[in-house]
DNA sequence: GTCTCTGCAAAGTGTTTGCATAGGC
DNA sequence: GCCTATGCAAACACTTTGCAGAGAC
């Protein structure tokens, strides 16, 4: 994506094919992977790619706001392509990870804002339930 | 406390003195304890106490359902001896955890089981910013 | 006396770091 | 050619597990 390779370029960080494919792992899939997902993905078509490689480049993208990283509750992190703050729905039981519309909740973080003596920079909201699949 | 004590009972757990030092911790404070800060707090007074020990009774509260862990987006777990789930706000800078008030914000697990297939069982609603201490 | 809990050490899991080589620009 | 990225291995941080002895009931 031209897109991306810009946005690399700008922050002075290098266009490798390894970065490209990660990216691309990220933005094509809605089940927001975590590191170790990724890898897996990549390593079947990418015999040399190096965990800590995506590691790094994760890392990487997040400095330049290239994706959001998520704390679902487990002891990894996942990672979503869609830097804009939106909630997610987690299965208690399988623990897929998915996007919630983000018009319900409109202006929680001026509402907060308003009533702490905070500078609210974002947000996460994360709700846990049991997905239809699992019913 | 008392409570405590029948809480563990009912739950077939024996009442110990590490287990009734590491709920006192836990409730007497606000700032949302780690594993490790429960763990350095009580090892000044409790020389033989194990961080193991403090693992152990957390993940035994959590089933008893006497705390909730929180993932603020550090590597390490929280814990907050309130159960209700209410809102948290997280310093980006010194990372202290407070909790906000939560009439704000109702009726959000309605709404979210109202528009998904989910049966919506809780949620964490996290915000991040700068504290008055460290403006 | 039974059965769970403690505390130590070791293992496990997810992530980060150091460094020599490769490769983008 | 310069300078950052890769990939390996080793280190690291947090958490879990196994097991023998201690302690709650």
């Amino acid at each position: 994506m031209n897109h991306f390779a810009k946005i690399l370029r700008e922050n002075h960080m290098k266009v490798t094919p390894q970065r490209i494919a990660i990216y691309e792992v990220l933005s094509n899939t809605k089940e927001h992977p975590s590191a170790e997902m990724i890898y897996q993905k990549l390593s079947s078509i990418y015999s040399t790619m190096s965990l800590a490689t995506v590691y790094k480049s994760l890392e990487a993208f997040k400095k330049a706001d290239l994706l959001q990283e998520l704390n679902v509750g487990e002891y990894s992190f996942r990672y979503d392509a869609t830097t804009i703050p939106h909630p997610h729905i987690i299965c208690t039981k399988c623990h897929c990870v998915e996007d919630l519309d983000d018009h319900l909740f409109g202006d929680l973080m001026d509402k907060v804002d308003s009533v702490t003596d905070y500078t609210v920079e974002k947000l996460q909201l994360y709700f846990y339930g049991i997905c239809p699949r699992c019913k």
